[in-house]
DNA sequence: GGTGATATGTTATAATATATCATTTCTTGA
DNA sequence: TCAAGAAATGATATATTATAACATATCACC
């Protein structure tokens, strides 16, 4: 068992310069501009492995002093999930900083009801499963939306 | 390969017959009202195979003379949800006639992104992935949504 | 530095959902 | 049968999530 979840006590710090650094890469290889504002949202949303709603990051954005509004943090937030480096949970209708970018609409998310957590996986047995089934039925998948609720090995245990 | 849509010109009064007597037996064994609202609710669902949203239904209900407000649609959705009889499309914010109520929060969603309908289909694969991704990260589940948007077999071909 | 494209600001409003308390309807037991 | 409590719905207000439309600012490139 590995826990896709992080451990308490982990350095944060660290998961949120590797995002911004991983954003920037994309970014750049898109030819897609990393603005201020762009950054700030991203970086936000990596404050924590929660997903956050556009309306707490409007908060936090105001919060800082900036006069803000719903468009701008819309924008961000399209801008962002376009290039796949967020993910919107349909479930939750909040967002999540993705750590893998390229993972193409294919991932899957775990969602822990006791804590709030989020984490991401790419599992190919899920994966070929879906399609499997797409297939059986003459479907034709343009994108796919797995989200899991339930508890994360933390909060089974503790 | 056998599409879970219903074909065209399909006699969809049977649909509809079909549901609400399935509806009258879960409610009955679950010794639950399914009272004038929840039925004409659960019948406007049914009067397509898309996923309906609540304002939608909302308006449908005004039109017909009723002064009815938001909260009894999402009282009688809440009822319908919670008995499994309707399942909310997270992707869409919208409601969709379960057609095997007895499925238990499993199902997989087919969401046509051409003709707006909606299939459901409980693919012991998919179930059988999810949960090994699950136990794998050590998550207990205790819901998941899957959902799945592309093109219906009859949108591909037509 | 001027010009067109891109991004953000600003205002207003749409779309989705729930909290709260009042009233009505149903059930059930005396 | 009817009184009391439970369940459902009505009514009002408001919270939450998201977008349309147009103005202004910033950037990239010539």
């Amino acid at each position: 068992m590995t826990d896709l979840f992080p451990k308490k006590g982990h350095d944060h710090d660290r998961c949120i310069d590797s995002a911004i650094a991983q954003a920037e890469k994309v970014c750049e290889a898109e030819n897609a501009r990393f603005t201020d504002m762009r950054r700030k949202v991203f970086s936000l949303i990596w404050q924590s492995h929660k997903a956050v709603t556009a309306y707490e990051l409007l908060d936090a954005l105001q919060a800082e002093g900036q006069r803000v509004q719903p468009p701008t943090v819309y924008r961000a937030l399209e801008f962002l999930t376009d290039l796949g480096l967020v993910h919107r949970i349909e479930s939750l209708n909040a967002y999540f900083g993705c750590d893998q970018p390229d993972c193409d609409h294919l991932g899957q998310y775990f969602i822990c009801t006791r804590c709030g957590r989020v984490a991401e996986t790419v599992d190919e047995d899920v994966s070929i499963a879906v399609r499997k089934a797409a297939k059986q039925v003459g479907f034709k998948i343009e994108a796919t939306t797995v989200e899991i609720k339930g508890l994360c090995h933390d909060c089974t245990t503790h």
